[in-house]
DNA sequence: GATAGTCACTAAATCGAATTAGTAACAGGA
DNA sequence: TCCTGTTACTAATTCGATTTAGTGACTATC
């Protein structure tokens, strides 16, 4: 850090010009360089521990080699880590970095810092474009909701509800819910019936109130996610509702305290790696190469 | 964003050069413009929606106005969220702009984006520095910590554990233990005694029962944070220990499950805000104006 | 032997703001 | 009148990498 080894440092080191250096080092097509100017500038610059100043390139290349993505409120779940994960790496491999921005899409900071950090691409989970229901991330989901249903279908159940929060999920919570009417119909069983279970222990009670009061068909509640799902299960347990005799529970995107409540949760697990390289990959607008994604599984535990 | 206006297009539409309006729009000093000259500078300036291209004074400066932070393995916690929202206020106020960086310190990802974003300061919540004790953000926690043992004090209880997570919270885990040790003396009660919980609830139950055997005068348990306490919690129940008649229960950092829980949890709030915003003007060198920080308070529950 | 084409390489411009080193114009003092 | 100082500016350089537009030297073609 003390001294910064630049372009010119190499190219006085391998005895060419800077540009030389340049043309080597990012192989930059329609020049032609002979193997041996390459290895000598290739080893200078090792040598002397060369590292691309990425402030002064960004100015010459309009952006940085920096994506950005936007979460919106939404923070929880392995599916995000590992979404994220994905992004990041495969950004890295492509010689990107990742800055992730947690908060509100409509937040100051966040144009402020756009302007501070000028990415090369936006990825915006949280914005419009999750409406459209193309985007990668939702597509994540889609196999992982199927599989929610088809594990409470594969115990016997047939009447399902589908525990929906209040709050500020966005377009996220009518995504999940149009992906589980597909399903749904998919398994052969009646639409599911979406209940709101609100924010806190007392609006979930009255909920489940609601629905047993309403659809006393109902044996199997799932969870747009594992706090939704426990939100429910807590006031069905306050009912003295059984679990999962009377009424089985399954979460969603098994998160930490799903494990060590009583009764623990029956979840699922989403592996959105994937989903997160192939969202990289249309970032930079390059065709993504391995495109295989690990499935996802039911985390069996007391509540099913 | 299509057309970029720059220090040229503001110079020319001033009538005066680009230095000269670097000078005015910087409030350069020893540098001395005419009243006249300032407004019809600044006028341009926002008539043409001039905003300073981050990057080329990035390059210029050696460093972009970005300050990052990195949290190393700890995510939770209001704590953590307020102490960010502080810090990323702050910097705003003064021009500058928060990435943070939720990873391991060791990641290699920090490395690159170290370099892709050339940030003015590191603020580094897990390194080495949090180690010392003097770091705005531990100074934050030691009065919560005294909250959290002052009221299981006033409800009578005088022989305490403090339940430890393992796994990797890095130095936190002993600074906790430090600070509740120096309350306990000050509260005038024994020292806390310290067990682990482990990871799974089987572990906690192990965890429990060697407490309760060892200690059996304990009559009250804090946790490291609330995860840690909910864990104690669910293996004290799951053990038949009545909550809090027996054994009370109390968090910290009052963090989302712990209200939705049975018994549901009493836990500490606290807010870091002021802590966040003295950490950022640490970090960029300057004197922090406002010194006042909101105390922690006690969110009552069913637990204690 | 003139012309075109490739090879191996370089000089110079560029991105946009900040800053150093000036330069005219005028005022005040000796 | 000459000298020094201040005011109100500006030209030119700098940060470091990328890229365009060349330039010699040599080879192949007619």
């Amino acid at each position: 850090m003390a001294v910064r080894i630049t372009l010119k440092d190499v190219a006085r080191a391998s005895g060419v010009s800077p540009t030389t250096v340049s043309f080597v080092l990012n192989n930059t097509p329609r020049q032609t360089i002979p193997e041996g100017t390459r290895r000598r500038v290739h080893q200078a610059a090792t040598e002397l521990g060369y590292l691309p100043h990425s402030i002064a390139r960004a100015l010459r290349e309009g952006t940085s080699r920096v994506v950005l993505l936007t979460t919106g409120r939404w923070r929880g779940g392995q599916s995000l880590d590992s979404f994220i994960a994905g992004v990041s790496g495969e950004l890295r491999a492509r010689g990107h970095n990742l800055v992730v921005h947690y908060g509100e899409q409509s937040d100051e900071s966040l144009a402020e810092l756009l302007e501070a950090v000028s990415p090369r691409a936006v990825i915006d989970l949280a914005g419009a474009d999750l409406g459209q229901e193309g985007s990668d991330w939702t597509d994540g989901l889609a196999p992982a909701t199927a599989a929610q249903l088809r594990h409470l279908v594969d115990r016997g159940h047939t009447a399902i509800a589908l525990a929906l929060p209040s709050g500020d999920f966005g377009a996220l919570v009518e995504i999940r819910l149009a992906q589980s009417q597909r399903a749904a119909h998919a398994l052969g069983i009646p639409p599911v019936t979406p209940v709101m279970v609100g924010q806190s222990r007392a609006e979930a009670r009255e909920a489940m109130r609601w629905l047993r009061h309403e659809h006393p068909q109902i044996t199997a509640v799932a969870g747009f996610d594992d706090d939704t799902a426990l939100l429910a299960m807590g006031a069905l347990s306050d009912a003295g509702v059984a679990i999962p005799a009377t009424m089985a529970v399954i979460g969603f995107d098994d998160a930490r305290p799903g494990a060590i409540w009583t009764p623990s949760l029956t979840s699922v697990h989403i592996d959105a790696e994937a989903y997160g390289r192939r969202a990289a990959c249309a970032a930079l607008g390059v065709e993504p190469e391995d495109w295989t994604s690990d499935p996802s599984y039911i985390v069996l535990r007391e509540s099913t």
